[in-house]
DNA sequence: TTTACATTTCGTCATCAGACGAAATAAAAT
DNA sequence: ATTTTATTTCGTCTGATGACGAAATGTAAA
């Protein structure tokens, strides 16, 4: 079986996807707070939470009707242990992750989450 | 000047680079011999060349007709910098790395060149 | 057992990326 | 000066990607 080699690397290429990363580096979070970070569509999140998922990059977790997310503790692939080990170094706090940073504090799923 | 946090990333995201970088880890090389490895345009090839220059993975130096390109030296982004000096870290040797390994060996402009 | 709700999947659309050949550019060689 | 040759730029085509809303799925609450 032949891991293609572009495969972590597309799912760096999104620049929503580094902000989900950063965001569930301080917290854990279900697909609709995520949603109301990005203010994307529920579908569109759920998207990219696949790709970060099946590159390895993040993990769910089932609690319920809630789907929750958070970084893969124990990635099988060492670049993607590199990566997430120092997410600060590979991943340049711009502006938007840093008002990120300070919105998934605030986030509540109780009071957000009412599709 | 904001830096775009996806860049390098998407610069790494094509396999044809992937094989370009490893390719001039081991050598110096003009676009037609990067052609004749990848078996692509010769304009197709001088489009990934400009993404791998403007991301600074690569540089290029002009020889009269001849243009090299090169591994940069100096990149002055960290992040590059950690990448190109672990190349075989980050990009796996895949059946196609391997073979190409082999070829860029035996490669000779002076035979490979008459467009 | 309905109803409500979080999430995923599906179909569609617009934009981006990678491929090509032809034309343009630049620098020898004749 | 003209031709040759190495490379880049341009226009075009095709396929991939990211966005959405609607429909489907799964689970908890009423």
């Amino acid at each position: 079986m032949k891991k293609d080699n572009t495969k972590i690397f597309k799912a760096l290429s999104d620049q929503n996807r580094l902000r989900i990363l950063k965001a569930l580096q301080s917290k854990v979070l279900c697909v609709c707070e995520i949603r109301e970070l990005l203010q994307l569509a529920n579908s569109t999140v759920s998207q990219h939470l696949k790709i970060l998922r099946e590159s390895e990059f993040i993990i769910e977790q089932k609690d319920g009707r809630w789907v929750n997310y958070q970084i893969n503790p124990r990635p099988s692939d060492s670049r993607i242990i590199s990566i997430l080990s120092s997410l600060d170094f590979w991943i340049n706090n711009n502006n938007q992750v840093i008002t990120d940073m300070e919105k998934v504090k605030r986030l509540n799923r109780d009071i957000i989450c009412n599709n």
